[in-house]
DNA sequence: CATGAATGAGTATTCATTCAT
DNA sequence: AATGAATGAATACTCATTCAT
């Protein structure tokens, strides 16, 4: 049966990084993991081969969906001040819906025996190639990829990681007006 | 009565600190631990009632050893825009030279069992009191304090634990003069 | 699948009982019972969820082997002098045929942690029924259930548990001989 | 000082026994014990020169206190009768009244590593001279003494071990009556 | 493909005991 | 006499993984 098959793999995708939310890197055992995706701990096996391959697949797999969630939520008509908007905000948003792999993926990332496995800046290329566009468009300030990766995505990421406080809508549009008057030509 | 060898205390808290660096969270094991400070695993219980604690307690100490170490690299007589460079150049450094410290400050702070324990905005008063200083002067914008927090310190958090390419100075500088222009008035 | 070895579970029960005979409740640690069992630590508890659990069931189990014993030692056509003289004989054969299982009884019997656990009173009901019989017939002593069972085994179970000394079988007649008075009609 | 030297070392032996009533053989460490006690784990060393020993030696030391007390609880003016009637119920008594010795005793005396170092038969025997004394003067029927022991004490030890019932009373008269029955010429 | 049984090596923690003061 | 520090060895239990079905 295809369908099971792929269902199952599912689960047990879901069934870690649910764990990992919940418990942390050290809480993730392949039985927790089997008992949360209701498979057993041998079919984590037919799938990965050992549970650092499943981690490295499974950090690999969704390291850049938050690239992926973002370009559904930028169109093309959109001016610069938008763009940093829909980006910014998006990102927020995208830390709150997909919580769970929000904060896998912030984990995996920190793990010195995983994070070098992983190639970190491969699949956000698309979100790259539309900032690029507005650069070359002379409506978004020309810098580095890797500080308008960190300059767009850090700091939202922080908010997004600290307790929520009731300012934090405020703090949000602050957040995006500062990086409009930075960014913006 | 045998008197409490704070060396070993000590030797215990490095351990941890330079064992997470290597293995991660995961990886650092209370025999491991003792064996990397020369101590024997029962030992780390006359310091600490449980590994939790112990790991809430070494967290909450060292999370904010980074804000005394950027005070140290601030002087009174420095301008808005040295200031700044001081701070993110300084908390480049010392990621650089507290490798340890950096690394295992931010996996505990991506924990989810173990970041709710340890109050994160605690001891980075006295950098706030500073900057709250050039703000009243009117040389450092206005803004709140966790997003001031969030564009000092996130990007170059993210520019020090992406591997190090050859321009990361160039990034580095770069990053510098966005922070300065997007936050001296 | 492998399926589950019932000689495996049988030998941990045995393994369990032979320890706490030659080394008492401190005697009995899993490793220990695993290496007298013939099989790892890990893989008791593929048949018990944790140690107390282990105890109480294998209590359970064994605390009223003893009447089933009794029930195979008399007959319908025995008359009351009989029936005493089989009990108090029985009880005590039993105690020096199954000295591990009655060891083990006894001390977990006494523990308090273990005993509340397991329903005392539930399995000697085939014993009682048939003395109630020969009390309805006039051949036994009308007396409470508690003290029937009080004087018909806890004197037998005394005399077992101490050193046995030569004239072991003169006292176990002597006792019989007791019981027969005071409680045949 | 001597009285506080006398009362630490009494402080262990209680908190020995309570631990033990409470969690049984295996719960009592020490640690445990010198927590319970509030002293150092290290004093309970200055008086006993191993947990072993001091086992062996404040289960020597009470062993016999049930029946000191029972001497305590009987007239030299008693009939038969009464006799009887007072080692019973005095016995129940102490069951009720030292919980904590009784329960104490009860277990180490069926433990083997434990039983064979204490000498069962030497208190008692004050009990057994008085016995002694009305099997002489024809009113108490003559017999072994391990049954004599087995018959008025180990009963009424087993009522006291089942958890107490409502009709308690009752059941305890019935014994002294059937003992009197038996016992008396 | 899928699984529960099985396990050696590991986990955190406690043990009885000794040491230095 | 008394103690908290220190520990090697043990504790109960879990781990990632393999095996037999």
């Amino acid at each position: 049966m295809r369908t099971k098959d792929i269902d199952k793999q599912h689960r047990i995708k879901e069934a870690l990084i649910r764990l990992i939310l919940r418990e942390g890197m050290s809480g993730a055992s392949i039985s927790k993991i089997a008992r949360e995706a209701g498979v057993s701990p041998a079919t984590i096996y037919v799938y990965y081969s050992s549970k650092d391959e499943m981690l490295a697949d499974i950090f690999q797999e969704y390291a850049h969906q938050s690239y992926h969630y973002l370009m559904g939520r930028v169109r093309p008509e959109m001016d610069g001040a938008e763009l940093i908007d829909a980006l910014v905000r998006g990102y927020f948003s995208y830390s709150v819906e997909h919580e769970e792999v929000f904060s896998f993926v912030e984990q995996c990332s920190r793990c010195p025996t995983l994070a070098p496995q992983v190639s970190q800046e491969e699949c956000c290329c698309e979100v790259f190639d539309l900032l690029h566009q507005y650069q070359d468009r002379g409506q978004v300030r020309r810098c580095s990829d890797p500080n308008l990766a960190a300059l767009l995505f850090s700091p939202v990421r922080f908010l997004a990681m600290n307790q929520p406080g009731p300012d934090l809508d405020a703090q949000l549009t602050e957040l995006v007006e500062m990086l409009q008057d930075l960014l913006l030509l």
